[in-house]
RNA sequence: GCGCUCGUAGCUCAGCUGGAUAGAGCAUCGGACUUCGAAUCCGAGGGUCGGGAGUUCGAAUCUCUCCGAGCGCGCCA
């Protein structure tokens, strides 16, 4: 048997335990990493359910039924369970003993905020790439899903072990940035008293580069005005890009995301090594790169297409549909190049766990650089990329016009502004990350029960509701959450025997094992569902006290029952607050 | 034409990496406010999981094939 003490979280320990008895009556050399215990979906089944006689059946030589019976047989023993049933073709239930739910809750509440903190990364150390705007202007809100999903991507695997790094490559290299030093030099014209009238095409037409423009005239005064443009352009485009990072570093700051590395593309070709040229020769070395001509793209016509001899990554030999450019008709590197050296600088860094998240218009780019991993790294390194869809921002149910070109585009700012990051966050959460999403301005500020964010929130609120009207009865429960918790985890827990207490137990004890799953999954989307499921239950439960007085929290007349039903309370409010953490979402105390 | 992502209730979406009778919210209909916050809750109806075939004890989930949507398809990033 298992040693109580040794797995903390019910479903682990559990899951320990049938492992144990599979290994005693299969044999010690058993594959055991397909068993599961899982809470069954029909309550009525039990606790618990594990898989464990259906997928061991071949190995053991045994029929699934069959199997379950030994297996059943040995699991009657266990002090935890209080019974154990076979059903279907094979799957063994399990009823834990009342004990079980009451230390578990007692669990949360000793653990409090580290309560679902586990160590499944152990501190492997993971970069994750998000955000990764162009500093070309400000964010607008297409960037801000990947922004929010990053970051709470990181914050999750954090609290599952990993250690993690957060990681901005911005793109300062292309030529995007040389459109961008002409159109503040424009500005800067403009600072001086010139006319400078419509801003021509192909250049950015937006108001946020003036600035730029009065901080160049204020620095240099005229004396750009006399340079020719391979003189002043490094000036102006170097300022401009150190503008534009302030810029996005603050509506980034407004959404409490902040990176722990910013990476400059043009560091890797600038100031000694090109580390993009050492990158090319290492795979030329490796028969990776070679000139030649690729066929003409298949889709919709190139204009300009010209069949040259060209420097080429060899993307097929690693499962691409096609082999890759790496230089331009002038001579620079292509963007991919250049990502190509980023990350094998990544993995020179000593990381061979490799997230960047993308935007889903740069779906067709994974490939490629998943190639490029394999390629750089000999396959030593993983590279996931998670793509977030687009983000539909809607008004009452009608879209809002954004158009970029006219340099009048919705600005994160103006939607953080708007509803608060809280809700952009959760919102931008509240779906997976591969399905596109509806964000309505109007909605995400509603209180009621469409709105999520309000619910979850609300639900934290009014468990510190309850505690406030507590004290009636319990004049002496503190007021500090880790007091709380240790009082109350002195209280009768198991004097909790209500269904929709009980749901609210079960609920608590798979937080741990809700957070494992995320993580490895990078899924950041499932805490966001499991903390609506928790409010749900909770909202109920408390909603049920009006009809049944005695099932309300607050009993006068029984400061037993009531430490009870305020030590569930304080499991609620303290895993909501730990969901809502790691989701970088605020739990207010009340809603006012 | 090729690749990637997706297709689940009228609408918006979950579905815990293959488990039992597929679940929520909105909308519709019917209920609960002398309360620890009704900013909430309870109940009802609503499904060939896009169609078809396959893999196995078992498929919304994996494979193949059609249909439909979005994104991408040298020298943009």
């Amino acid at each position: 048997m298992v040693d109580k003490a040794s797995s903390p979280h019910l479903f682990a320990d559990v899951l320990a335990r049938v492992h144990a008895v599979c290994a005693a009556e299969i044999g010690a050399g058993v594959d055991l990493s397909r068993v599961v215990v899982e809470p069954p979906k029909d309550a009525s089944h039990g606790d618990m359910a594990t898989n464990a006689a259906m997928v061991l059946a071949k190995e053991a030589k045994a029929k699934p039924r069959d199997l379950a019976e030994r297996i059943a047989a040995k699991l009657r023993n266990d002090d935890l369970i209080a019974s154990v049933d076979i059903a279907g073709p094979g799957f063994i239930n399990l009823t834990l003993k009342p004990s079980a739910w009451s230390d578990a809750l007692r669990t949360v509440l000793r653990e409090g905020a580290a309560y679902g903190r586990n160590t499944t990364g152990a501190a492997e150390k993971v970069n994750v790439e998000y955000v990764s705007a162009n500093p070309t202007g400000p964010m607008h809100v297409g960037h801000c899903r990947g922004a929010v999903f990053g970051d709470a991507l990181v914050s999750l695997l954090i609290f599952a072990g990993y250690d993690v790094t957060r990681e901005y490559y911005i793109n300062d290299a292309g030529a995007q940035v040389d459109v961008l030093a002409r159109s503040a030099y424009l500005r800067y014209r403009e600072a001086l008293g010139e006319h400078i009238g419509e801003i021509p095409e192909g250049l950015y037409p937006g108001d946020y580069l003036k600035p730029v423009g009065q901080a160049l005239a204020g620095e240099y005064g005229a004396a750009l005005k006399q340079m020719p443009e391979e003189r002043w352009l490094p000036i102006v485009r170097d300022k401009a890009i150190a503008m534009m990072m302030d810029e996005i570093k603050g509506d980034l700051a407004a959404l409490n995301i902040r990176h722990d590395v910013f990476f400059s593309e043009r560091s890797l070709i600038e100031g000694g090594a090109d580390q993009v040229a050492a990158t090319i020769e290492f795979l030329r070395a490796k028969g990776d790169v070679y000139e030649g001509r690729l066929p003409p793209p298949k889709g919709a016509p190139v204009e300009d297409y010209e069949d040259r001899e060209q420097t080429l990554f060899r993307a097929t030999a690693y499962g691409d549909d096609v082999d890759r450019p790496l230089k331009k008709s002038d001579g620079s590197y292509t963007y991919f190049a250049s990502d190509i050296a980023n990350h094998k600088n990544k993995f020179d860094r000593g990381f061979s766990n490799l997230i960047d998240v993308f935007g889903a218009d740069h779906g067709g780019y994974i490939k490629r650089m998943q190639a490029a991993i394999k390629a750089v790294t000999s396959g030593k390194a993983t590279l996931d990329v998670k793509v977030v869809q687009l983000v539909r921002l809607l008004r009452n149910g009608q879209p809002v016009k954004m158009s970029k070109r006219s340099g009048d585009f919705v600005t994160l700012r103006e939607v953080v502004d708007e509803v608060g990051k809280d809700a952009v966050r959760f919102m931008m959460l509240y779906r997976k990350n591969d399905a596109v999403l509806d964000f309505d301005l109007a909605k995400v500020i509603e209180q009621s029960r469409e709105n999520p964010v309000f619910y979850v929130q609300y639900g934290h609120a009014r468990g510190h509701s309850v505690f406030r009207n507590a004290r009636e009865v319990i004049p002496e429960l503190p007021e500090e959450a880790d007091a709380r918790a240790a009082f109350l985890g002195q209280a009768a827990v198991e004097r909790l025997t209500d269904p929709g207490e009980l749901d609210l137990l079960r609920r608590l004890a798979l937080y741990p094992r809700m957070i494992e799953a995320a993580a490895v999954a990078h899924e950041p989307h499932r805490i966001a569902f499991y903390l609506y499921d928790l409010a749900s239950e909770f909202h109920a439960l408390w909603t049920r006290g009006r009809d049944l007085p005695y099932l309300r929290f607050i009993i006068n007349n029984d400061a037993e029952i009531t430490k009870a039903r305020l030590a569930l309370v304080q499991g609620v409010v303290s895993v909501l607050a730990s969901g809502l953490g790691v989701l970088g979402v605020h739990a207010p105390d009340e809603m006012r």
